[in-house]
DNA sequence: AACACTTCCAACCGCGCGGAC
DNA sequence: TGTCCGCGCGGTTGGAAGTGT
């Protein structure tokens, strides 16, 4: 795809017939495109980039407002609780980036698309995995999910102010995790702070076991009503406890070297994607 | 410090749908 | 019925920022 998007070293470029900008938009036109929707409201976009002023079409005055103007606009990581609820979606509805964006309050579909290209994708690649296959369902279904659910629960029990009201997402206060229906062995490696006081020794990597919250659980009943969990084979998640367990990891240096790598040089603390465990979990697959 | 490489995300595009005429 | 127009969606791009060497 040839893009005729042509922006100058000012950052902005114009179009010479009609005076159409492009590119980034400055302070002024956020400002004009904030009162014009406050005073003529939303919808035809059209019609309002031209009675406000702005030299914009209004597709771009809509883009620039859904995605970045509009007030309740969220901003910042995804939370664990929204990115379990992006996998789930995805899992149902495919690339239907404005469909699984309504279950997200304050996220936007350009947010979610890009997370997903960028993190979940990228790691797909990387485990040469097709994001389509069934492998990655697996995947998700028996790795990132439970990590999530874990991860939920944490951030549930460190911070108990949520502002989903998706159903889903009660899932971080009750009932029981099954993750060793998952997986026979889930490498539950915590990414919390304890790992990197050892990543500075070369030999090996050690991780202590994760601080697991006793049991974790959701209702499944959730799950049902979002038609999730529920993979081809019908695979299901249901009401049966399970303990995820704990273990340690140790790699050959050679194998791992540049996972470790990776893992020092993101936050992991608010990154789910260490490729550690990916290699953990891949070699299982293998 | 300088350059190379990677990541992230705002902004763009083409396409398709649905309503108005 | 056909055409036009507004709108929304999913895919893609390019540049800024971050990171590595």
């Amino acid at each position: 795809m040839s893009s005729s998007k042509s922006v100058s070293s000012s950052g902005s470029s114009e179009d010479d017939n009609n005076q159409i900008r492009r590119g980034p938009w400055t302070l002024e036109e956020d400002n004009l495109l904030t009162q014009s929707i406050a005073n003529q409201g939303e919808g035809r976009w059209n019609l309002l980039a031209k009675r406000s002023g702005l030299k914009r079409t209004g597709k771009s005055c809509r883009l620039r407002w859904l995605n970045y103007l509009k007030p309740d606009v969220k901003r910042g990581n995804l939370t664990p609780q929204e990115q379990l609820l992006i996998l789930q979606l995805h899992s149902k509805w495919g690339n239907r980036w404005s469909k699984i964006a309504q279950h997200l309050p304050g996220r936007t579909d350009n947010e979610i698309k890009n997370y997903w290209r960028t993190k979940i994708q990228k790691q797909a690649r990387h485990l040469k995995i097709n994001t389509d296959s069934r492998q990655f369902q697996e995947l998700v279904s028996r790795f990132w999910i439970p990590r999530l659910l874990q991860k939920a629960s944490e951030s549930s029990s460190s911070s108990s102010s949520s502002s989903f009201s998706s159903s889903a997402m009660s899932i971080q206060n009750q009932a029981t995790i099954p993750v060793s229906q998952y997986s026979p062995s889930p490498p539950t490696t915590s990414c919390v702070h304890q790992g990197h006081e050892q990543l500075s020794n070369d030999s090996c990597v050690s991780f202590s076991e994760p601080k697991v919250p006793q049991f974790l659980g959701y209702n499944s009943n959730q799950f049902d009503e979002l038609g999730t969990f529920a993979y081809d084979e019908g695979y299901h998640v249901n009401s049966n406890a399970y303990e995820i367990e704990n273990f340690n990891m140790e790699y050959p240096v050679d194998d791992c070297q540049m996972a470790r790598h990776n893992w020092v040089n993101n936050d992991f603390a608010c990154d789910l994607w260490n490729m550690d465990e990916f290699c953990q979990f891949s070699n299982l697959q293998k």
